[in-house]
DNA sequence: TGGCACTTGTCTACTTTTCGTCTAAAGATT
DNA sequence: AATCTTTAGACGAAAAGTAGACAAGTGCCA
């Protein structure tokens, strides 16, 4: 069995680092020693490939390669994920919670960057995304619609935490199997903070991820899910709780998905929960609920890898 | 056997290698070697020429011949297919704008970051932002318009062109004497690719950024400059090219600023050249147009720190 | 505060290997 | 006769190897 091997040139490629970086850290810290060919050229494998890649985000995360370049795999793993969540509780996640609303309200991109960098130091991944952020996006609803703050304020903050989670919430080496997820908010909600949180977490998960942002049609979101053969939908629905048009929205939806299922998250949701009952979606209360019920759709559809609907017309492209 | 043959000379159409290098690779590695005609000439089969296919595929994505020449068909194809993050023979900006676009019109998140990726591998930071991402922001406003697309595909290329941005942009070597530049699209502008390109533009000048996103009214993002001493705000404008309202919007943004300069770009600016001439605000053609005028207003701040400036726009762009 | 060692990414100088191209001469095909 | 193919070999640009220098950042210590 001849194992694929790479060139030092597509390493580069994939990894994004140069290719002095990844020999000077073979001849220093021994972090990948590739095989040699006859001819002493590198030829690297798939998985120190992976491992490169490991390296490299545990590196931008701050840590310094010296002293993580002997670890084993799951140990960066852990080092780039949650990991580092030894939990040092000096940081409840109030005190975060409230720096980020002074930050937000004085639009201080900096100060905003530094607590959120600094909450996930304490509080983990997944510590800050149900803890912080969460609350966060309720109270900046909520303050919003008092008239307290503005939309530059909220639009401001989605930007700066989509671009944190971003950041830190690195994809997964995707492989082909991975489940997709649609993730968006319907017509009409403008809020996508929501959305941005649900993205989050499944790409946590292992999910594929496919983000629409903010106030879309149905049709188009049912488009995206039947294109990409996405296993769930998602969205997220925060503000206004009484348009008259979103139970009509998301009937349509339904329609277009087929068995699909979808889940509805979200502050309004509670307002809504008549259509969603009757059009089957789920509406999980917490993120963690959220997470369950991901998991649960990804081993049915484990199980049953080939989806049988009667999905007639694939692609609704007009 | 009644198997086809073919000529080198065939071959040579058919994979655009050439003859040369279809015999060198035979001799050297034997990639494919061909069954001989009594007269010693080569006679190459379909499966032969398929091979060669797959060969040159796999070479032009950046694998060395030498490794690959003795690989299984298979593993070519995976070469090809899963690696599909290299598959990128020339670096010119075109070739990586249309495969953004494939990628966009399939909503494949992940061959779209891909190819970001590797584009931005190429072409440099710059690069791929004029020569890419531009041109891009272009062609997806266009193709909307004319329906060919949805705002689904508007709003998963922005998200991800907004996140590619992020995470390869200077993350913030922030200090304190950084300009300050408020960035947004106003009220009735939707299209936020423009807004995120500045952003990451003057990020890279060295600004400190903030990003308001899409459709604000005047008074939040003029209420956001003040707050925030802004040195300077940009505003992208796309479409509609028609809106009755903006150019009131215009005008109320200037009785806020004050002589704060403003700078409005985007496709549609040119459509509202008498109110941008009124309020005297500047508008770039271009990305680099826009680069020299955030430098100017800089260096202008650096030598009068106090803003006691009559700005009238000392930079007559064409 | 300055000095010193250590870390880490980048860069240069130089050699070897790889790989596409080219030439020349001879045989085959049309 | 003119054009193609084939073979063998030579050539040069690009890629990849090694070794070492260097600068910026960091931490420690007197």
């Amino acid at each position: 069995m001849t194992q694929a091997s790479y060139s030092i040139k597509v390493v580069v490629q994939q990894t994004g680092l140069s290719s002095h970086v990844i020999r000077i850290w073979e001849k220093r810290y021994g972090a990948v020693v590739p095989l040699r060919t006859n001819s002493n050229r590198r030829a690297y494998s798939d998985a120190e490939i992976e491992r490169l890649l490991l390296l490299r985000d545990a590196t931008h995360a701050g840590h310094a390669i010296g002293s993580i370049a002997s670890l084993p795999n799951d140990c960066l793993l852990r080092l780039i994920k949650g990991g580092s969540s030894s939990t040092l509780g000096d940081a409840c996640p109030e005190e975060v919670q409230n720096r980020c609303m002074v930050a937000i309200r004085a639009l201080n991109t900096r100060e905003l960057e530094d607590v959120l960098q600094l909450g996930l130091l304490h509080l983990g991944q997944h510590g800050i995304l149900e803890r912080v952020i969460g609350p966060l996006a309720k109270t900046i609803g909520d303050l919003w619609r008092e008239g307290i703050i503005t939309a530059a304020h909220e639009h401001f903050a989605s930007a700066i935490i989509r671009n944190f989670l971003v950041r830190n919430y690195k994809p997964f080496s995707q492989s082909a199997d991975m489940p997709t997820l649609v993730v968006g908010t319907p017509a009409g909600q403008l809020h996508e903070l929501g959305a941005v949180m649900v993205a989050a977490a499944a790409n946590d998960l292992g999910w594929r991820v496919i983000y629409l942002g903010a106030g879309l049609p149905a049709a188009e979101i049912a488009g995206a899910a039947l294109q990409n053969k996405a296993r769930a939908v998602a969205l997220s629905i925060v503000y206004p709780t009484d348009d008259p048009g979103l139970p009509e929205e998301l009937r349509r939806l339904r329609s277009h998905l087929g068995s699909i299922p979808v889940i509805v998250g979200g502050r309004a949701a509670v307002a809504y929960a008549g259509v969603i009952e009757e059009i089957k979606a789920d509406h999980p209360a917490t993120l963690s609920a959220l997470s369950k019920r991901l998991d649960a759709i990804r081993e049915a559809a484990e199980r049953a890898p080939i989806r049988a609907q009667g999905n007639s017309r694939t692609d609704p492209q007009s």
